[in-house]
DNA sequence: CTGTGTATTGGTACTCCGTACCTTATAGAC
DNA sequence: GTCTATAAGGTACGGAGTACCAATACACAG
């Protein structure tokens, strides 16, 4: 009851075409007539596939959101920290997966002005959700919310700043600049005032030495990589 | 050789036309033909006024980035905390001063997606300015465009935390609220590894005790109100 | 194989946005 | 008065996105 792999494909033709033609005349240039011919269907088809033009640019964001939510929601207290990193990272790995895609969609949002709106809107569905996390997980801190807000906002800027460092190809490592990022980002998050380096571990006493050793050993790695 | 008066009333009476309008029927149910019949005009001159349907909702965002660019182009390095709290209260400060005007964009912004995506472009306006002059003036530390892009994220974020808690009517005094969430946001700008709570200045010995005073005040104030 | 229901696709027509271009009118300059 | 410049209205056009309808492919029961 999901989609068919006939399906994918149109889809995908579609996506090909109109990054094509996208790169060869322009976006404005381009009109979804274009896109529909070169991808051999019809124009009812292609707006049956995306709702609109910029649609074939970003596409899948409902999804990574999910993933994101999810991450968060299985974080107990003693992990969140960790929990907020890896979900950020779930968002740089996809599109570091996408590979020339990435950047070739990079290239186009940077040249038409519609695209940077529509860009920057995606961003902040992950900042409000993030956000959203947050605010719950320090609601009883002083000026929690806002603290909250705040963090969200870092997570997403620091996302941003090594993933446009990777677009850009200024680093061949963006996975270890990406552990230091977050290092950074999470500095404001601070439950209560301990020093930097410290950290607040809980544990079940019931938990086996192994089940123990599991759940720190990727704590002490984005410690100390 | 600015505007005339004239021009001016005929702006204002598209802007007032447009924000019935859409209170009335919503914004996709009100095309431009409608608004520029309410205010007396022809269709050609609705767009001639503004570029787009969106631009009567967002108008005059280049001048407030220009009064932003000019504060923190006058701080010198002693300053440069006060200015960026500084600059960013002139946004505060102009929303504030439109009153109804701002509340009623915030309910219309809030209930049509396309107008968000706009919004938030223009949002990342402000958070590029601040962060050009950050990359600059802390280029130096270690990881300093980093976290120059957090800190020009915070100040925007911080912002909008108060802007939007007052666009709610949910404070009666925005302005120290505001004072508040800049000390919050700041936290970030410690050029040096000091102490949260210590201060760097830096005065001309050439200076008379008054200009000493009167650079010192607002430092002192923003610290304890 | 045939008939029937279903889902996907293509085609046509429509509204509206935004732009280009042309015409008109109003207001000074002389 | 005429001449010219500037603001305004009108018309026409291309393209996005939507609604609706026709055609075709497909599944499956009989």
């Amino acid at each position: 009851m999901n989609e068919k792999p006939r399906s994918a494909t149109t889809k995908d033709r579609l996506v090909a075409a109109a990054y094509e033609l996208f790169e060869e005349r322009g976006f404005d240039a381009t009109t979804a007539e274009d896109i529909a011919r070169r991808a051999g269907v019809g124009r009812t088809t292609f707006f049956r596939a995306f709702g609109s033009k910029d649609d074939v640019i970003f596409p899948e964001h409902d999804q990574l959101l999910g993933r994101i939510d999810e991450r968060l929601a299985a974080a107990t207290p003693a992990t969140r920290a960790l929990a907020l990193s890896e979900a950020t990272r779930v968002v740089l790995r996809h599109y570091l997966d996408e590979g020339e895609l990435a950047r070739a969609r990079y290239r186009l949002v940077g040249s038409v002005p519609a695209l940077r709106a529509r860009e920057t809107g995606g961003i902040q569905q992950y900042q409000r959700l993030f956000a959203r996390w947050l605010r719950e997980w320090m609601s009883d801190l002083p000026d929690g919310h806002l603290r909250a807000d705040l963090l969200a906002a870092d997570l997403v800027t620091a996302h941003n700043y090594v993933l446009r460092r990777w677009l850009r190809g200024q680093t061949s490592d963006p996975e270890s600049e990406f552990d230091q990022a977050m290092r950074v980002a999470l500095e404001r998050y601070q439950p209560s005032g301990l020093e930097p380096s410290s950290a607040v571990v809980v544990l079940r006493t019931s938990a086996t030495p192994a089940a123990i050793q599991a759940q720190l050993q990727p704590l002490l790695d984005s410690e100390e990589p």
